[in-house]
DNA sequence: GACCGCCGTCAAGATCCGATCAAGACGAAC
DNA sequence: GTTCGTCTTGATCGGATCTTGACGGCGGTC
């Protein structure tokens, strides 16, 4: 069953995107705040989400960045403002399209068939929680967990430690780890990384402290158990 | 270096998109026809494809159609008919986006962005490993293994084991060696490759201690059992 | 057989790199 | 403006790695 999630704040709205997607076989589950979205976002991810960006609590761009720093859900756009910025925006905060309204609903369908077609063919897992052995990254809760245990991160080393376990048991190198946590421009700044692997391990407790091995001269690598 | 064809018949709007995707610091194809748009897509499959619909020898449609049974590149169909039944039958024979002209050259690259950016995240899995004989190389994980076992090499001769390897029954000279390692300058130093060459010998173990030979005056040479 | 060039091995000093601690700088929240 | 947490930077220690030199073996040449 596909199920997407609508969010738009009028209700009229809302109900003529309901009535045509359920009508084209989609379950469909919808939201009227961006704090409701985001909480349907964070337990149970939809195979796609249709979400307007004028909504009454939040900006629709800051849910794009959020829903995006923990999963690659198809997000398709909708806007009364024709602004080319805004437009510029959203696409690069993480919207796969972006229509303006008003707007045809068959065009609309068509370009959610768009959305699913791809998703289809790419990955289908989409666990939100990162796992590596004992440890557990909960990306939406931005809450790390070591055998069960909470452990409390800066944001700096959750940005570190999630980089490494998005690719566990492989080596990130220096310059790639600057990169995701950083951002361009600190290639040369090892030490920044010596520092935080230290405090991450201290954090991580005498056990988890060990699956964090550094690559002498290349960079940094998270141990998977599963692979030994 | 990321590669867009840009396909449309007007050369005005040609060179217009060519000029802002050269701009961004893309590399960039044209073709003026539909004709020519497939030749190039049937040799070489571009990073992504700016297709405009309205080309004088075939239906924009009729390539979507053509190039998907191929190719899953992403593919920005530009179109002067804001025409919502056409929009509908190019998304789905395959188009990617819908963009009516006149466009905007910000938002038409921000849309390419979004296509490219699915494009990176699909190939994330793939592992190349370098092997020869029982021996294997596991790039991305930076391991290495012979018959099975781990072996632990330093980054010095990591890196003279993986220039080797990757060139199996060929000898490298001295010179290519240093280069490769050490970089320039150290042309002269062929005793650190004996030192080396010796290391490696004594970690691969007895078996794997042979496949490494020395070929006297010229350099040394990685044995191919495949090709005995 | 002695010499010579090249290779292989070993080991010791020098050097580099990573880990850790701690202090200062910065920024956000109140 | 103060306070707190976080980020940045510096200093130091220990250890792994690299470099360098010495020595012996092997195969050719004279």
């Amino acid at each position: 069953m596909t199920t997407i999630l609508v969010v738009d704040d009028e209700p009229a709205i809302l109900r003529t995107l309901k009535a045509g997607l359920i009508a084209r076989g989609y379950e469909v589950t919808t939201a009227a705040t961006g704090r409701a979205a985001l909480n349907i976002l964070t337990s149970q991810i939809p195979d796609a989400v249709v979400l307007d960006l004028g909504l009454g609590d939040m900006d629709g761009v800051d849910i794009c960045r959020a829903v995006r720093s923990w999963s690659e859900v198809p997000i398709i756009v909708l806007s009364a403002e024709d602004s080319e910025h805004r437009k510029v925006v959203a696409l690069d905060e993480g919207a796969d399209d972006y229509i303006t309204k008003p707007f045809s609903m068959p065009e609309l369908l068509a370009r959610v068939r768009v959305a699913l077609r791809r998703r289809g063919s790419a990955t289908t897992d989409d666990d939100p929680v990162l796992r590596c052995g004992q440890l557990e990254i909960d990306l939406p809760h931005h809450a790390v967990a070591f055998a069960g245990a909470p452990v409390e991160l800066t944001p700096k080393e959750f940005a570190m430690l999630t980089a490494l376990t998005r690719h566990p048991g492989r080596v990130l190198t220096h310059r790639t780890l600057l990169h995701e946590v950083w951002g361009p421009g600190y290639d040369t700044e090892t030490h920044y990384l010596r520092v935080y692997a230290s405090q991450i391990r201290k954090k991580l407790g005498p056990v988890g402290a060990q699956m964090l091995v550094s690559e002498p001269g290349i960079g940094y690598r998270l141990i998977d158990p599963s692979e030994e």
